[in-house]
DNA sequence: GAGTGGTCTAGACCACTCA
DNA sequence: GAGTGGTCTAGACCACTCG
């Protein structure tokens, strides 16, 4: 493992399990390269790593700072971790409504190109303790992700996808704003007409190939999101 | 200016200039490192900023390709430069409601801190050519900010800020989907009822402080957002 | 002015891609 | 295996903060 990322991930794992709060201090440059054993770029690239995941930040001259707003229960827009991730204290669970190979319709084809002749489409409901958060329907490319079955599609698909060694590189996402139509708001439960946000997601390989295309429709009363930007 | 953010602008420019698409190859590190006459990390470090702007992914191995994805009129979550940098091809024009210098409200205090005695309150509504975008209702605080008039505030008010050498380091961001209440439908042109997108959103200074406090409710019809993700 | 983080260099070596 | 990007080091120097 590299040992900038390993760095990284054990003063994650420290600021979380001291639960250090927003604008505590963090050892100083110095100390830490003494404190993990290496030189100063190494330091520096952790921490501009737990800055990019809006953990710290730092100040020139002054220090570095813990960065951690206190609400819960919103659902991060930029890391891809998944919900299980995002609300650690809610029990997820998925319903797969259809699993199937077909041939790609229209708008997975503009992404995925025109040689693309076969893609699974999964259709589910996820389940956010007993209520529903969102409808998903989401397109994966047959030729890379080979396998997959109901029951894989009942728990995190991207963990499947990791395990499989394959690896995701980088996603667009679009959100829209609508009313419901009469289907969908059946399957979330909701009125004909109420409000959601649509996110309309492609996921690339770090290659930079697309292989998944998603649409998710979230119950409006159910979903929180945050972002957090370092501009 | 420093060297790596000069180089990462004139790579920005030139992929814009030369209107690259979404899998384009740029230079080689070797050549990018002799056409600006810097040395590796600094070629590195700039591409490193283009990555987390979403405009390039690296292929380890194999190269650096510009990310373009082609959908217009989206604004950008993550970048804050405002609308007139996401939708370069429209008018953006305000209008103030209201301006005034008011005692904070209590939802501002608990993230100014209680110290905070005065703030400036700012409600207006945005307009995408002839169209209503939002309706913003910002409170900026009137020790870091001094001094705000409705001119300004018809212009963008960032702009200002950094213009006046105060340096905005990062945000906060939350999310959330609703009904609109009569008197918020009204301004934004829409019937009671309809759906709306609801920004909260907390900005600090590079020190950590937090200056502003703001809510934007977006109209369903005239935004769509999106977001380049690295995860 | 002391302390602390940020930039930049030159060079060694590692890891991945692709023909 | 050649080519290309990624990591890591040691050290010089710059820029900002704060008492």
């Amino acid at each position: 493992m590299l040992k900038y990322l390993e760095i990284a991930d054990k003063m994650e794992a420290w600021i979380i399990e001291k639960d250090l709060s927003q604008g505590e201090k963090l050892p100083k440059l110095a100390e830490l390269m003494e404190l993990y054993g290496v030189s100063k770029s190494t330091i520096v690239k952790a921490l501009e790593r737990l800055e990019n995941r809006g953990l710290i930040y730092q100040v020139q001259g002054s220090g570095v700072f813990v960065r951690r707003p206190k609400r819960a229960d919103y659902v991060n827009l930029i890391d891809n971790n998944g919900f299980t991730a995002d609300l650690p204290t809610h029990k997820m669970a998925s319903k797969v409504l259809t699993l199937r190979k077909i041939k790609p319709p229209k708008k997975v084809q503009a992404v995925f190109g025109s040689e693309q002749t076969e893609v699974y489409e999964i259709r589910r409901l996820r389940y956010i303790d007993a209520d529903v958060l969102c409808l998903e329907e989401s397109y994966f490319r047959t030729d890379i992700i080979m396998y997959l079955n109901e029951q894989i599609a009942q728990g995190s698909i991207f963990n499947y996808v990791r395990e499989l060694g394959i690896a995701i590189g980088f996603s667009d996402k679009y959100l829209t704003v609508k009313k419901l139509d009469q289907k969908t708001a059946d399957l979330l439960g909701v009125k004909t007409g109420d409000p959601a946000l649509t996110i309309n997601e492609i996921y690339y390989l770090t290659s930079g190939e697309p292989f998944d295309y998603s649409t998710t429709t979230y119950h409006y009363e159910n979903s929180k999101f945050f972002i957090q930007s370092n501009a």
